[in-house]
DNA sequence: GACTTATATAACTGAATCGTTATATACTAA
DNA sequence: TTAGTATATAACGATTCAGTTATATAAGTC
């Protein structure tokens, strides 16, 4: 059960701008369980290293995100210690795990040492 | 307590995209539980009559909220039927009813006659 | 050190967004 | 029918956004 913590309005509005972008909203859904290397993201969405880096770091400034470097690397999870934390949770859930966009993704997923 | 509907990432997509602006936030705030025209909405968000529209439309075409005519009035409330309706109430819940934003707002609201 | 790999940042472009003012439409009332 | 009120739409400008390519940074390897 998830808690329901109140915020602003304007706190609300960080939280659904960074994931009103199709891709970041994705990206959040991937990183809900795993923790996601840049190079997989690029992988995954067929898209340019620098837009995935761009759209990881507006989910990293609204606090969605958190970073961890291992060697190279650089991982990225859901930060569950955010204030958004519960509200990003409760808006993923609405997304069927089924969602064809969503499985497509996972099944492009590879090992980390993919690059 | 709230139904969990899951729907597809892009349907999910569409309703963020309505409400991740703080303008249309705070309307689906007033009219989750009342109905409001659309001389009340230019009354309590000092924004012009156009703007107000606009923002109405966009909401009104994500099928967040319906439109109820009488007279020369047009009504707007949430869409109880939407697929959205779950996952909007969901947010809106996030969002504090202490919000200065909010308080300021529903401080503002005058009569249907206002204009 | 020089070279490679992973990622970030900068600079740019086209499209979308949000506001404005001006105008059109629709209903009401005299 | 004419005037007034409520709302919608059109056209425009400033800003933001999401992608691109080119370049910088940082870590790993030889």
């Amino acid at each position: 059960m998830e808690t329901l913590i109140r915020q602003s309005a304007s706190d609300v509005t960080v939280c659904l701008k960074a994931v009103s972008d199709p891709t970041r909203l994705l990206m959040m859904k991937l990183v809900e369980t795993n923790e996601l290397c840049v190079c997989q993201f690029v992988e995954m969405f067929d898209m340019s290293q620098p837009a995935i880096s761009q759209h990881l770091r507006k989910l990293k400034s609204a606090g969605l995100v958190k970073e961890n470097r291992r060697g190279q690397w650089r991982f990225y999870s859901m930060n569950q210690e955010s204030v958004h934390a519960p509200l990003l949770q409760n808006i993923l859930s609405h997304i069927e795990d089924t969602d064809p966009q969503l499985l497509a993704l996972r099944d492009k997923e590879m090992p980390v040492d993919c690059c």
